[in-house]
DNA sequence: ATTCGCCGGTGAGCG
DNA sequence: ACCGGCGAAT
């Protein structure tokens, strides 16, 4: 698509059109009715910048795009006009659909996209202005340790304590906030011999991704921004050309996006307009002859502030009135989502923030369930609540769609999947491993990221051993320095491999690897013509050859796939899967951009990757840390962890506003709840293998005591466990009492609460489909298949654990009595599924109506 | 002489 | 679960 291209030629926008909402008067605007008076403000509101405080569950998506659709349908703007910008690929497929929705075909030319897609754009279109090709690759965050580790084995800054973890993180934390090696060098203590080295090593960095033609993903917006300061010429293409910028989770910027943000926002000057191409015309113009600024729209909250570990500045948000003035600031309170018993908790915990702009979320809906609270003597006892409380949800009525359980770190999942496996609750563990992250991808994905840029020494390295070829380090280094001593690509440097002096053996592999390179890459650019500095290309060579089939091409010569399925481990067999299913994806990307080559698809990948947001809840319970859970929602909500030490974390504590990060944390996990939240701990957890004891959060204090009602407070607990000793636990909790169960009065109401509303898919909207997250999608339905096989297969060490129990030859039929380790006697009433999956139905006497896989739960049959 | 594959130590906050 | 180090295989 040539979303280049200019304003629409029948003529510029009139400035500050209609929009008052009071023409004609009769019929009401249908982009604002059904607006609350604070939501059509700010959709309607027009000045050069317009803060939006949307609290959580405000509708600030729909403010945004009925807002956008307004600029367009009023004629305001054009839609090439208009530069939107996310901080996730979901968010934005998100907001793209909904103003579909609203306008129709009206959005073509638009730009909705993340902050790193939207500076890839701008940089491929420019980047031969400062030494880079277009065809750059994009390092990700293992690409650059990559890198780092060669060069601190280099400069054996290793014994120094720096590692690639620790150096790419200095690194990154420096470019968003826009320096560069030399500008660090200046204010570094010349004194201290690590700075001198991180000073070396920052460098060199640098030095090394120039040569490989390629950024790291903070460089996407710092160099972009480096290019506007530069180059006002280039800056005011993209300054005349977006009259409407807007900006979603304001409160997550760092200090480069928001440098961005302002040099898209700068005004052109007359000199420079008058030398824009294609000439601007008088209607664009000001009365001093230049273009005047855009007009920003920002929508944030400051509470929902959870990224300052990664360079957020929440100044950013704060201090926005001061940034641009003429500002003008709606707040939004009103929340569609969540009960107010709900958002009660939520505002009393925020509330504990001292430096933060006031802000009261309030619902219309009614005060709701009561939170409830549950304090189990060990993490493990804390997951069986929730597994035991997600089977009573199910049973008055919830999906278990609607559920999810969230937890601070991913070590927690370990107790809660064990359990979960064994009610036999379906459940899938959201931002675990991501499909572009897995070795076997980055393989693959390192093939085509040479051919489109043999520059590149990561991939080349990477492809080199992959598969296992008798290319090792050695031969790695002497081909290394022959190309770079010759100034040619990798390529070329193993086609004349001879001319180092291998054994023959070894020579045989790296010249036939040159070959297939070699012949892939022509195959990708189609006509023989490689990738040309400046992107331009020329319409008459002949189309490149579809993704797939190069990717085919290069999978079938190395037998990558064979290989991996000669091996007898099950686990390569998932490997083999996951590159079939890579090109399904290559497939999609092709029949989606028929024409589009290599570096789209590779530039499409990488950003993806960065945010691999899969979103398909149907059916399982969805597991997340609480990072993950933000901008989602669901009926009924698990925080487990709600302890000192753990939320907040221990690290958080010593930092500082580490704690109030923390706060907002629990804030935005509170806020995620519709209808029912739970909030967990555990009296104990064990850590580093020991067992410490846990003390409630500090959180919890925070939430006014009417609105828990615990069934198990920690003070029962931390009383009991102290007088019973360390394995009393099990003994303690077994038919558990302070829990009134099914028939206690308690309980009633739990049947009223509707799940009905807005059942899933509506409450979080559709991942867009059709696009690259479909094939994504499948492969994560796999994934968990070839977990649960695993799982019950047996092999699956770090789950169950040693102590792993194996019933798997037990018969059980109704009417069977049974015993179980902690639910005492019961009777089955049926048995469902196959194999090792074979579930069992029991009512016991103690605690009514259990699941139970039958291979793995602690039971015993009674004769 | 290199490269491969196995073993055991070490270490895990969030994207 | 990741890595670096060592011995075995080529």
């Amino acid at each position: 698509m040539s979303e280049f291209e200019l304003l629409d030629p029948s003529g510029v926008p009139l400035p500050g059109g209609a929009g008052s909402g009071s023409d004609a008067g009769a019929a009401e605007d249908p982009l604002t009715a059904g607006l609350n008076p604070q939501q059509r403000r700010a959709v309607e509101a027009r000045g050069p910048a317009l803060l939006i405080v949307a609290g959580a569950g405000s509708g600030k998506t729909r403010v945004l795009t009925h807002r956008i659709a307004q600029l367009i349908r009023n004629r305001e703007a054009w839609p090439s006009q208009i530069l939107a910008i996310t901080f996730t690929n979901k968010a934005a497929s998100e907001m793209r659909e909904r103003v579909q929705e609203l306008l129709g075909d009206a959005t073509e030319g638009m730009w909705i996209s993340t902050f790193h897609s939207a500076c890839v754009r701008i940089l491929r279109r420019e980047s031969e202005r400062f030494g880079y090709v277009s065809g750059f690759t994009i390092y990700d965050s293992a690409d650059s340790r990559a890198l780092l580790k060669r060069i601190i084995r280099e400069t054996e800054a290793d014994s120094y304590g720096f590692t690639p973890a620790n150096t790419s993180g200095k690194i990154s934390r420096l470019k968003n906030e826009l320096q560069d090696a030399a500008g660090y060098a200046a204010t570094a203590n010349e004194a201290d011999p690590r700075e001198r080295i991180f000073v070396e090593i920052f460098h060199e960095y640098e030095q090394q991704l120039r040569r490989a033609n390629a950024f790291d993903f903070d460089d996407l917006i710092g160099q972009t921004v480096h290019l506007f300061r530069a180059h006002p010429d280039v800056a005011a293409v993209y300054q005349r050309r977006f009259r409407h910028l807007l900006v979603d989770e304001y409160q997550d910027t760092n200090h480069a996006q928001y440098a961005l943000i302002r040099e898209l926002t700068r005004p052109v000057d007359a000199d420079l307009a008058d030398r824009l191409v294609p000439p601007v015309r008088p209607a664009e113009l000001d009365a001093s002859g230049g273009i005047p600024a855009a007009s920003l729209t920002v929508v944030g909250d400051s509470d929902q502030s959870i990224y300052a570990f990664r360079g957020a500045d929440i100044r950013n948000i704060v201090e926005f009135e001061r940034d641009f003035p003429g500002a003008e600031v709606v707040k939004l309170e009103q929340n569609y989502r969540s009960t107010q018993n709900i958002l009660s908790a939520a505002n009393a915990v925020i509330a504990s923030n001292f430096d933060r702009q006031e802000k009261n979320l309030w619902t219309a809906e009614g005060a709701g369930e009561r939170i409830v609270g549950f304090t189990g003597y060990s993490q493990h006892d804390e997951a069986r609540f929730v597994a035991e409380e997600i089977e009573d949800l199910r049973r008055s009525g919830a999906a278990y769609g609607d559920i999810a359980v969230f937890y601070r770190t991913n070590s927690q999942t370990r107790a809660l999947e064990e359990l979960l496996i064994r009610s036999a609750v379906p459940y899938r563990v959201l931002g675990g491993t991501k499909f572009y992250e897995r070795a076997e991808i980055k393989d693959a994905m390192a093939y085509l990221t040479s051919l489109a840029n043999p520059y590149d020494p990561i991939a080349w390295s990477r492809l080199l051993g992959a598969p296992k070829r008798g290319i090792g380090p050695m031969a790695e280094a002497q081909l290394a320095n022959f190309q770079e001593g010759r100034g040619i690509s990798f390529h070329e440097a193993m086609l004349r491999a001879e001319e180092i002096g291998f054994g023959p053996k070894v020579l045989g592999s790296i010249t036939g690897l040159g070959e297939l390179l070699s012949r892939a890459a022509r195959m990708a650019a189609g006509g023989g013509a490689a990738l040309e500095p400046g992107g331009a290309v020329a319409d008459a060579e002949k189309p490149p050859a579809p993704v797939a089939e190069v990717l085919k091409l290069i999978l079938d010569e190395t037998q990558m796939i064979e290989k991996l399925r000669a091996k007898r481990d099950p686990q390569d067999e998932a490997r083999a899967e996951n590159l079939e299913e890579l090109v399904a994806v290559a497939r999609e990307f092709d029949v989606r951009n028929p024409g589009a080559g290599l570096l789209e698809f590779l530039t499409e990948v990488s950003l993806v990757a960065a945010a691999d947001d899969l979103d398909d809840r149907s059916g399982t319970v969805s597991l997340m840390t609480l990072h993950t859970a933000k901008g989602l929602e669901f009926p009924a909500v698990f925080i487990t962890g709600v302890e000192e030490g753990l939320l907040p974390h221990q690290m958080s504590v010593d930092e500082v506003g580490g704690v109030n990060e923390e706060r907002r944390l629990m804030y935005v996990g509170i806020t995620r709840a519709r209808e029912r939240l739970y909030l967990t701990l555990a009296s104990t957890r064990a850590s580093y293998g020991d067992i410490g004891v846990a003390m409630p959060s500090r959180f919890l204090q925070e939430i006014p005591e009417e609105l828990i009602d615990w069934r198990q407070s920690p003070g029962e607990v931390t009383a009991r466990a102290g007088g019973s000793g360390g394995s009393g636990s099990r003994a303690l909790n077994a038919p558990r009492e302070g829990r009134p169960t099914r028939s206690g009065a308690g309980r009633g109401a739990d049947s009223a609460v509707s799940f009905g509303r807005g059942s899933g898919a509506a409450a979080v909207g559709e991942p867009a489909s059709g696009n690259m997250q479909s094939a994504l999608e499948r492969w994560r339905e796999r994934k968990r298949l070839a977990k649960e096989a695993q799982d019950s297969g047996g092999g699956f060490p770090n789950l169950i654990g040693a102590a792993v129990r194996d019933n798997g030859d037990l018969e059980l039929a109704p009417g069977d009595r049974i015993r179980h380790d902690d639910y005492g006697e019961g009777r089955v009433t049926g048995v469902t599924g196959e194999g090792s999956k074979r579930v069992a139905h029991a009512v016991f006497d103690s605690v009514g109506e259990r699941k139970l896989l039958i291979k793995l739960s602690p039971i015993t049959k009674i004769e």
